[in-house]
DNA sequence: ACAGGCTCCTGCAGGC
DNA sequence: TGCCTGCAGGAGCCTG
């Protein structure tokens, strides 16, 4: 289940790969769910358009595209010494992959995986797939030049919020802390996996209310949570190639969890066992000995 | 305005 | 061996 650092690492793979490259026809399938905006108008707009970057927003992946030929002028004069200018978008497609979304790269005739909802044929030959068997995922695509706003996160950027809007968030809030992480309109980009671990490391209970937590412990929490992010981004960094390329979710996982489905083996700290409760309708994993 | 619960969806694990 | 049940979860929506 991609949380932040799985978008980022596959941001990054999607952007080395793919900047530059042309869209030269979409292909969108039969599922509603998986599209935010009508599949045949994403189809329509992306059909054409360069990629000229791909990012990380909370939990998005964003496409930042230029129409037509004009997009790639600006590349090629550059293309050998310094890095590209920045160019102002004409679109942005909006990549979530929910629970199980996947995008891969795969030649134009390799086998169609079961649960495929989109298809881009780029110029260079090869096809962007998108394939979410739960269809949690979504699609959405943007014309800026249609007065479209720009793609924003809801909430706050985890690896870059300050103390003081990080303690300003949290402390109006009764909610307990675990559901507080797993809100996006507070903060883009923590899911469980992360929430259960940030807490760990802070030593925070998953079930304190937010607004009962010194500014000690969100500051704790801030550093935690950053720490972990940061250090995750680094594991997936090394197989973002097996996830884009194939079948690989190898690698993603590496990351060494204290709680997080841990549930009755020892807390690596205190060796007390690992407990499960439901919050937030979330199985949340702590340790109550160490958490507190 | 906020908190909390429900719902969507399918693959897989575990039990009988 | 095979079927059935329950569980996993992001985020939008609804209710209190």
């Amino acid at each position: 289940m991609p949380e932040l650092p799985e978008v980022e690492t596959i941001a990054r793979g999607v952007k080395n790969r793919l900047r530059g490259d042309r869209i030269v026809e979409a292909w969108f399938g039969s599922r509603p769910q998986s599209f935010k905006s009508p599949p045949a108008r994403q189809a329509k707009g992306l059909a054409g358009c360069t990629i000229l970057d791909v990012h990380r927003t909370g939990k998005h992946i964003v496409f930042e595209l230029g129409a037509g030929q004009a997009a790639m002028q600006p590349q090629r004069r550059q293309s050998k010494s310094a890095p590209n200018p920045p160019v102002a978008p004409d679109a942005q497609w909006i990549v979530h992959l929910g629970m199980t979304g996947r995008l891969l790269v795969t030649t134009q005739d390799s086998p169609v995986a079961p649960h495929t909802h989109a298809r881009l044929d780029l110029a260079s030959g090869r096809e962007l797939r998108f394939v979410d068997p739960r269809l949690f995922g979504r699609l959405e695509f943007r014309d800026l030049r249609d007065g479209a706003a720009t793609f924003q996160a809801s909430g706050a950027e985890p690896l870059t919020i300050g103390a003081r809007e990080f303690a300003e968030i949290f402390h109006r809030r009764r909610m307990p802390i675990k559901a507080a992480l797993l809100n996006q309109s507070l903060l883009s980009g923590v899911g469980n996996i992360y929430a259960d671990e940030s807490l760990f490391a802070a030593g925070i209970g998953p079930r304190r209310r937010t607004n009962r937590l010194s500014a000690a412990e969100l500051e704790r929490l801030r550093l935690e949570l950053r720490r972990i992010l940061n250090h995750a981004i680094r594991l997936g960094g090394s197989s973002v190639s097996d996830y884009v390329d194939a079948d690989g979710e190898r690698g993603f996982f590496q990351l060494e969890h204290c709680v997080y489905q841990r549930t009755g083996e020892p807390c690596r700290r205190c060796q007390t066992p690992i407990r499960r409760i439901e919050l937030a309708g979330r199985g949340t994993h702590y340790c109550p000995s160490c958490q507190r």
